[in-house]
DNA sequence: GTTAGCACTCTGTCGAGGCGAGTGCTAATT
DNA sequence: AATTAGCACTCGCCTCGACAGAGTGCTAAC
């Protein structure tokens, strides 16, 4: 795809790029004679715009405005153009000094992380939690309710606590519930959620012809317990940010955005896409891809403990966002977001 | 603050409402002949929408529009000319197989509860959870994470669960933990939590001169757990419906409307201030009140189970909404949401 | 290969004019 | 005395045409 340019027309690309990413305007050639250098007249840019534009990487609103960047040309720009200078370590420990996670629960790192790069960026950030199926088992606790009415607490390594109410067998005792938590806190400690799924599976199927009372009622609640998927946890931070840029500025635009903030799925499986990948992913949204993100571009990084526990987070913002400064805050707040959970757990 | 209107007075405001309501526009009074059968001229209509004016009940936008209503006028309107029906029972069958509690934790019934009350009115929904503070003592569990990181569990008698990560003596071992939780367990067993935090501050002044270093140490933990307000929690669902509303057409509108939307401090306040209430509660926004809720109504009940948790409910939309159908929707849910809470604890 | 010049195209703004809806007032009617 | 018909007036909104501004593509000259 990375088709070849010569050094004129990069330079003339990025000079666009960059004046499209400052003004939200079509520039047009006088403008890029007036602002950058390139000892070249209008009527040269034209010729090189002209050329690009046949490329697919600028396109104009209309014939007398000058080009816009297509998702093509902001790729390119990416692919190719940008440098992303390291952060400076006086930057870091600004960047650093932003986040305050002492003594906060994994919720309540989640939502902080996306309000800070929301902040930061002055976009949307978006922060998914480590999967439930992605953590290691570090204990289970039961709670009688009511009769056949459990409430099932799980704790992984990494801190993350979840629970559920499970309907069981009415004639459950308290001491029965603690001597089958002991039970499977000592079995399953240390395993990964998939394979305590599978254990108990297997174990199910065996147990079924025996007489170990106990040990069934174990597994069956457990097994109930830890069944479903549990939906991911997503948080949205600093949607109304985005109103402010002039790419959302009709009420149909906005509208269309805030619907796609507020429905957490779509939100989620774009999330998802990224968790397969390592390091800083871009997305570039269009109207070509089949997910609606629609003048809106998606980076993100994965953040992880030692655990094998994976999340997501990123910032969403305008296609013509400010990428050399976004792409820094998003890779080293997953970074910093992976310390802070590594620490959690020692 | 009720002035007495004669009868037809109060049939044409009525039927203003009514009919803005309905259209969203300015009602002239050839509107109102039209639609209604008053064997009245516009020009009497006329007279008397002249005096609704001067007493504060209509406005009108420009000389040459209709009226329409001000926040007082809508006021007048809920509290003297609506009357809202009970619901039929098929009505509340139909409500109430509209939601699915089965198998929910406290978190999922919220966001559920917020969900479908939104999808019933096609506003905004609103719920906050009971506050922390507000439950009663059931179970408290410490699980250590790392050298000096413990991370407590809370469960409350209506099955609400907490957790909170703080940090402790280095040098406890799980086995103290445990002994510490036993004790906690029998201790604090069925006090609210204002009283657990009155019993741990009075006992811990006292037990500072004594010996008994497991009682201390449980003291001082606990305390520590249980210390702060967590956060209210709130869930806003269906905020773009909100946008539909020709009232927040306008990007400025919609834009404010998100950002209030999206103060999740500013609607707990709003909600914190219907807790006090019974039954269901209208805050009318306007320009006038100190919350800048402008253009919108706030239509609010509480729930709250035996164990005197306290939740609230409602549904936020534009001041032109339809209360008839709304109140009961809202009115009926937290009834439900009661006695599901009631429920899970039996 | 580059550029100056020019005709052309398209958008946004501004003011004039007309239309429609609605009002307030006055005088006539019941 | 209350109601109503009639009328002049006021606004907001829409359309239309004119116009300025920005930018392009092409051609011919450098």
């Amino acid at each position: 795809m990375a088709e070849t340019l010569n050094e004129r027309s990069q330079n003339i690309l990025e000079a666009i790029v960059e004046d499209y990413i400052a003004s939200a305007e079509p520039v047009g050639s006088r403008a890029i004679t007036r602002r950058h250098s390139f000892n070249l007249s209008p009527a040269s840019i034209r010729n090189v715009m002209a050329d690009l534009e046949d490329m697919g990487l600028l396109c104009s609103p209309h014939t007398s405005a000058g080009r816009i960047p297509t998702a093509k040309g902001f790729q390119y720009y990416i692919d190719s153009l940008l440098e992303i200078r390291d952060l400076s370590s006086r930057e870091r420990e600004t960047l650093q000094s932003s986040y305050r996670f002492q003594g906060m629960k994994m919720e309540d790192i989640m939502q902080e992380v996306g309000r800070v790069m929301s902040g930061l960026s002055q976009y949307t950030g978006l922060v998914m939690a480590p999967k439930f199926s992605s953590t290691v088992f570090r204990q289970i606790e039961f709670i009688r309710l009511s009769e056949g009415r459990v409430l099932v607490i799980y704790v992984s390594e990494s801190g993350l606590v979840q629970n559920k109410i499970i309907t069981a067998d009415a004639g459950l005792t308290n001491q029965q519930l603690e001597q089958i938590s002991n039970y499977l806190n000592k079995e399953l400690n240390g395993l990964s959620i998939q394979e305590v799924r599978a254990k108990l599976s297997s174990e199910l199927q065996e147990e079924r012809v025996r007489f170990d009372q106990l040990k069934k009622q174990a597994l069956s609640l457990s097994h109930a317990a830890l069944q479903d998927e549990v939906e991911n946890q997503i948080y949205v931070s600093g949607a109304s940010l985005m109103l402010e840029q002039p790419e959302f500025s009709s009420p149909q635009q906005m509208k269309k955005l805030i619907q796609t903030l507020e429905s957490k799925s779509l939100l989620i499986e774009l999330l998802d896409r990224s968790q397969s990948a390592q390091g800083v992913q871009i997305f570039i949204g269009s109207e070509s891809s089949q997910i609606d993100l629609d003048g809106c571009s998606l980076i993100t990084s994965n953040f992880s403990n030692q655990k094998g526990a994976i999340g997501t987070l990123g910032v969403i913002g305008p296609v013509r966002m400010n990428y050399s400064k976004v792409i820094p805050i998003v890779d080293f707040t997953a970074q910093l977001v992976s310390r802070v959970l590594g620490r959690e757990i020692e």
